[in-house]
Parts: structure tokens; sequence; C-alpha cells
DNA sequence: TTGAAAGCGCTACCAG
DNA sequence: CTGGTAGCGCTTTCAA
């Protein structure tokens, strides 16, 4: 078999069909003013070559490379996964393709990533933050790269964002454990830092407060989680003079290990959840549960860069998408 | 603010700094041969202009573009999104970016999806198939696109492949219902035309038959997948003269089916099934399962995809990968 | 050390 | 209907 590691040209193309090389051009891009039996010429020619047209030169020319970036924390989780599946479905029905990078919650990466797809001059970007602060950005949006935010806002610019509504999720999952007949109720989270961390031990502390039921602090444990901090927030909760008698979790990390530990240590307390998952109902006790709509991020933020893209200039947008509580059995363990 | 929608170039920037384009380039790329005045100066006017090097032109002149496309079945399964982490990770070591594409299990978009990734020139392609035929890429792979196939084998051409040793799994799997004295066993499985599922239903015939256990066919069961074919699959083997004490699942989706049928229905049987979930160790019961190494399937095809990227010329390999039983307690069921 | 010119593969624009 | 020419923003090559 022949290697020909040269790829055929536009150029080729035409010669080889004794044409010219615009003439090639209408045919590849379907325009019209071209008679059927020049164009059959052409094709033929181009089936011969094996001729595939250059996207990058002509995007180059173009101005548009009809692909955007997303530049999200880690790919690999299913949260992430769910926002990017839904955002991929919206710029395919945009005839745009999908550039993905991990930030690993690295601000310097995301800086990285974000730069690096403005330098291939995507169209637009979509951004889970791991930085507080996007002026980096600037530039770039004075020079036509549209950006959403989603699930976190940015930091020290204006632009489109979706969120959840994380504060009110949080508040009417405390306030279905306060609704079952708890008091004393612990908050298990990720560190203040976060936002979407402290928007819901912001929820927690407004049922709470509204149920008139005061917060110790051993009930309150925000910090990066494994097994060992969770074992030993748990202990400090349910060991005090006033034991919690139900959890709230503020993520799904947090509610796996706190499912766990719980397990292990025989302990039994009412738990729900932020952020549904998979299995909910099968894990022993079945999770109640504040989801949020994962792909409905993904999908109205790519929506909004759609709509930015064709030409939008209205203020930038702030939305907020509200939880939705399931009950399954956790959150109905009496005190 | 002033809004300057026309990008500034390196020809710009020369003008601005009083000197030639190619200088610019030089300063840019980290050429040496400029003098620190001279580059101090050429900094300055890129600051002042918020100039940014656009790749796209860049590439266009070298002919590498410096990314990878992954074609996958669908980026929000756990499984996908997995592999495609540790695929961007190896990219990312590499300095490529990743462009990802969900194929829904139709071979007209992995085609689709594949082309366009051709189209913009990317240095070369993953793909889990969909399609029983990539005779398509034969011209792209001629000219110097290289391709690796994950998860499943190409069809009708020859290239890198890496596979979990599918078969080997299965029977391992059946082996320990097998020795814990289960004679009638089960499974359950997605359409055998899927290549993994194929794989795995021989490795079920193969541990039956190596047991000299003869398998009623009311025990298998092949299809795609929904709550009520599970339903009547567990209903016809369990229901008939010779009913299944232990019941091996091909795929998660059959397992997690599997678990909730048999949760609603009350039945107790063994169970096994193919490939690790998140949480197995928390379902009632905890589930036996036979785990496939999932990143390692992402990293090792990338890594074979960035050898051959640098000119690696050996004939295509394939390489299987093993699986390894994680004991939980479901597949520990006495009969 | 610096610069001018050619050209990557394509599309836009204007001639015929 | 068809073709030629200019040029997208950059790198490569060669000359100064």
């Amino acid at each position: 078999m022949t290697v020909n590691r040269v790829r055929p040209t536009m150029k080729d193309v035409a010669g080889r069909a004794g044409v010219a090389l615009k003439t090639v051009s209408r045919v590849v891009n379907g325009e019209p003013g071209v008679r059927p039996q020049v164009a059959e010429r052409v094709n033929s020619a181009i089936a011969e070559l094996g001729y595939r047209r250059n996207d990058g030169a002509r995007l180059l020319r173009t101005g548009q490379t009809a692909s955007v970036g997303l530049v999200l924390e880690d790919i690999g989780d299913p949260f992430y996964s769910t926002l990017s599946r839904a955002v991929e479905d919206v710029a395919h029905q945009h005839d745009s393709l999908l550039l993905t990078g991990s930030s690993d919650e690295d601000p310097e990466r995301e800086r990285e990533l974000t730069l690096a797809f403005c330098a291939r001059r995507v169209d637009g970007l979509i951004i889970i933050p791991a930085s507080e602060n996007h002026a980096y950005l600037l530039p770039e949006m004075a020079a036509g790269i549209a950006a959403v935010f989603v699930d976190r806002p940015p930091g020290l610019i204006e632009a489109d964002t979706v969120l959840s509504d994380n504060r009110r999720g949080a508040q009417d999952g405390v306030a279905h454990l306060l609704g079952a007949g708890h008091r004393r109720i612990g908050y298990l989270g990720d560190a203040p830092q976060i936002y979407t961390a402290a928007r819901r031990h912001e929820g927690y502390v407004d049922a709470m407060a509204a149920a008139g039921q005061p917060v110790d602090p051993s009930w309150v444990t925000m910090t990066p989680l494994d097994r060992e901090t969770v074992a030993r927030a748990l202990a400090r909760m349910t060991g005090g003079p006033a034991p919690v008698t139900a959890l709230f979790c503020g993520n799904n990390r947090a509610t796996a290990l706190a499912l766990r530990e719980l397990s292990a240590s025989g302990l039994r307390l009412a738990l729900v959840g932020f952020d549904d998952f998979e299995l909910a109902d099968l894990v022993t006790p079945a999770t109640t549960v504040i989801a949020q709509d994962t792909a409905g991020l993904g999908r109205i933020a790519a929506e909004l860069l759609f709509q930015r893209l064709a030409g939008d200039q209205d203020p930038a947008r702030l939305i907020e998408l509200p939880t939705r509580l399931i009950v399954r059995g956790s959150g109905e363990i009496a005190p």
C-alpha cells in the first residue's frame, strides 16, 4: 500500500479535476454556481485523492472556530461529566466542537487552560471557576470571546453566571430534618472558601435560625473531607453533651463518607445530602437528598453562551436554578 | 470602556514596538537572538495591546495541532468520564489539548465526530467504537493521523487497541459463584452485538463448561436492559423448574437494575457484577464485582498514541488489561 | 542581531 | 457559471 503522508489540498484536487481552486472550494462547501457535470468531476478527484478540507485553514480565514472550551474541575467526577454532556449536546446543536480541560481546583491550571483555549480562538468559554480572580480574562472578553460561568460565580469580573440555588436548597434540606422533629442537627461540608460550601452552610444557618434553634459550634465541620476527618467530626457531633440526632451533608463526598462512617460505627442519625447520586435508593439507608439540576446547569450555560455568540448584548445575567427535595428514607428517621 | 473587537496581531505589536514582525515572533516564542532591550520593548507592546498569539495560524504553518480527539459513547457515563480523565492527564503531559465527543452508540455519529476531528487535523485519535466498520479512517491514517481504539476493537482495519480482558474477567466472576457452591447461575447482559457483552458471555459459558455445569437457555438474557426486561428476566430465571441461585451481571447497568429488582421482589440471589461502581460497598447487599482498570485503559491508550506520534512504526498492538475480583458480600451468599 | 519575503490551505472579493 | 488574486496570522528561509 502506498503511504502518502502528504495531505492533498484543494489545489491538488483542482489540478486533478482540471478546474480552478475556487471551483473546488465551491463544491466542497456546497456553494451554488457549479455545473453538475463539473461538480461530479471535482467529487471524483476528491474521492480518488482522499481529500478532506483543512478546517484550521478555513477557520483562520473566516475567523470562527466553531468550537467552545469547557474548563471544569475534574471530568472524571459524575457531577462535572453530567454537566459536560449537557454542554456538549447544546454545542452539537450549534455545530460546534468541545474542548475540555480539568483544572483540579488549581487556579493556575484554570488560567493556563482558559488561555490555551483563547489562543486556539474558541468562540466561547464555559468555566467552572477554580480561581477567585478572573481579571486575566478581560482582554480576551474585550477581544470578543464570550464566557459563561457555571456552578460558581466569576471573581472580579462581570459575566453570565448559572448557579444552583445552594442556599435555598440547603435551607430546604435542613428544614426537612427540623420538620421530622430534629433539633440538634450537624453540618458536614467542604471548606468555606469554596463558594458552594459557603452558600450551603448559610442555608443551614438560615433554617436553624428560622426554627429558633441555636447551633452548637461542635456540630459544624467545614473542611476538605476524608475518612478520618469525617470520623472525627461525627464523634464530636455525637459525643458531646448535646449530641446531634441528624446530619446535613453539604456535598456528595460528605454524604458518601458519612454513610460509610455511620454504617461502620453503628450510629443511627437522620441524614439529608446535598446533590443526588446514583444508587441513592439502594444504599442503606436509602438517602434523602436535595437534588441539583446538574444537566440543566450545563444546558442553560451553553444556551446562554450561544445566545451571546449570536449577538446578544444584554448586561451580564445571573441565573439560579432551583433544587428539589427527594425523599427516600434517611431524612425521615425520627430523633 | 473601549471595546476593541479586533484582535491585535504580531504585525500590530511590531508596529507599536517599532520592530519587524519576525522579531515579535522571536520574542513570543522565546527564540534566541533578540537584544534584551528590544525584547523589553516588544513585551511592553504585547502587554499594552493585550496581544495573544493565534495558535490556529501558527498550527497551520507548523502542521502540528497539539491536540487529540477522543470519541466515546457518552461523557456523562462514569466509565467513560474516568477513562477520559486518564487520557486528558497524558495529553496534558504532552502539552496537548483534548477534543471530546459522545457518539451515543450511533455509528454514524461516531464517523461524523471522528472526521470532524480529522478535519481539524488533530494529531491523533482515541476511539471507543460504536461502529463495526472503520474503513472510513483508512485515508486519514494513510495521511498520518494516529488512531488507538479502546474498550472495543476496531472493525475491518488494523490499529492499536487496548481492551479489558472481558472474557477472563467474566470467567473469574462466574467461577467465584461456582466456588461458593452455586450450580444454577444466570447471566444478565447487553445485546451480543456489543463486543464487550459477547466476550463476557463467553467467559460465563467457559466457566460453566469448566465446572461441567449445563446452562439452561432460560438463565441467559442478552438484550438492551431496562427495568421491565430485568424484571421479566429474573422472573424467568427463578420461576422455572430449575431456578437459578446466583446471577452474573455483564455490566454496571445490569447490576444496578438487578439490585433494584431483587430488593423490590424480596428475592435473595448471590450476585457478581462486571465493573466496579461507587458505593458498591454501601448498597445492600454490598456488591462483589469484577473491577476493570478503567483509568488504565485510558492512560495506556493515550501513552500508545503519543508513542506513535513520537514516531513509533511498529505493527499494530493489542493490549489486554487484567480485571480483578473485589469481594464484598453479594457474591458470597450461599445457594 | 534583525528584517523581508514566501507561503501554510483556505475563503472573500471581484473579473470575466 | 468559472477563475484569479489577495490575504487570514503565523513560521520558515534567507539575506542584510
